[in-house]
RNA sequence: GCGCCGGUCGGAUAGCGGCUAUUCCAGGGGACUGUAAAUCCCCGGCCUUAUGGGCACCGAAGGUUCGAGUCCUUCCCGGCGCA
């Protein structure tokens, strides 16, 4: 391996098999896998997450899989924060770091160093502009800062609600900035399509149930986390909920929901990194392993 | 055979004579500054030299009317009732 410090990201759709190259591309190469998963971050999340299980992990590192608690808000930030920490250990230890996740936002806050203004959400401030209408939003944005007001999403109350909080804040929504790594990075994609992955989504889902997502959901209710909350972890918790208060009448009709929903998921993942030009799509692992060795030899 | 009800974009729906035919779901595309598996937007008949333009269209054919998915006639199809 060359001096330069080197950082391999492997992204991708649900139920591309991300995970198990991650695995296999780590042992190859001696990687330790840093997740880049906005669920999986979360304790008590392992099923509905479809997060790897301690025999796909072997013998290899994982970081940053169930830390976070999950009756707080974990964000962005936080994330950013502990990956780049990791990394810097991982290296320490002379070893390879190696990226696994869908969650596109984690990716390029770690990686690019998308610079997120320093302001924690503040939930009073929240609360109160939840409850205002995307217009009213709106005007208050425009008042406190045009420039980001030109340019937001102005039908997007979650976008409002926190720029608004930025500019009460700061007095305004600072420009985008990045702080990019430095090292060299090598970006790997890997999906899949169509059929293909309708049938991995539904085995995937059919399995989820059969493990006890049900359990696992009710669990989590009865620790204290709260429905709302419950519910922001995704479409397989809040559909599994709706199921255990009879909304969804028999676990068929569940799977079903939640393989729709999933499959609507990989579309908007695709959204986000088929616009990344740096990611190298690959369709098996011989490939990924021709590029990485290229990548560390260079 | 008679009577009643109904046939509207892939499915379901609104529409009771007037301008660009509605909404929901499914489907497709897209956005992304501390919730991102979140949140949000656009398209949805065909053609196009595409932040615009053209041509269609409400089971079919005629008719009434300045104007018809909407009224009338006949036909076709489906459901229900009576024979």
């Amino acid at each position: 391996m060359s001096k330069n410090k080197k950082l391999i990201v492997i992204a991708g759709t649900t139920a591309s098999g991300k995970s198990a190259l991650g695995i296999a591309l780590a042992k190859k190469f001696g990687g330790e896998i840093i997740s880049a998963d906005s669920r999986q971050i979360y304790r008590g999340l392992k099923i509905g997450s479809g997060a790897v299980s301690k025999k796909e992990v072997s013998d290899i590192p994982h970081y940053l899989l169930s830390v976070a608690n999950p009756k707080k808000t974990f964000t962005v930030s936080q994330y950013k924060k502990l990956a780049r920490k990791k990394m810097e250990e991982i290296w320490k230890r002379n070893k390879l770091p190696i990226i696994v996740g869908g969650t596109g936002l984690y990716i390029r806050a770690a990686v690019d160093g998308l610079v997120i203004p320093e302001v924690k959400p503040n939930p009073k401030l929240r609360r109160e502009l939840e409850k205002k209408s995307v217009s009213e939003l709106s005007l208050i944005l425009k008042k406190k800062d045009v420039r980001r007001w030109r340019e937001i999403d102005k039908k997007n109350p979650r976008r409002l609600v926190r720029a608004i909080e930025i500019a009460t804040a700061l007095g305004k929504v600072p420009a985008i900035k990045m702080n990019p790594l430095a090292a060299e990075v090598l970006f790997i994609g890997i999906r899949k399509e169509g059929k293909m992955l309708e049938s991995l989504v539904k085995k995937r889902v059919a399995k989820m149930v059969r493990e006890g997502l049900v359990a696992e959901t009710k669990k989590l209710a009865k620790t204290g986390v709260s429905e709302r909350k419950i519910r922001e972890f995704g479409f397989e918790y809040s559909n599994t909920l709706a199921f255990i208060d009879g909304e969804i009448g028999s676990k068929s009709e569940l799977i079903d929901k939640i393989v729709k929903s999933t499959l609507d998921y990989a579309k908007r993942q695709m959204t986000w990194f088929g616009k990344d030009s740096r990611i190298i799509w690959i369709r098996n692992r011989q490939e990924a392993i021709i590029k990485i060795n290229k990548f560390l030899i260079l």
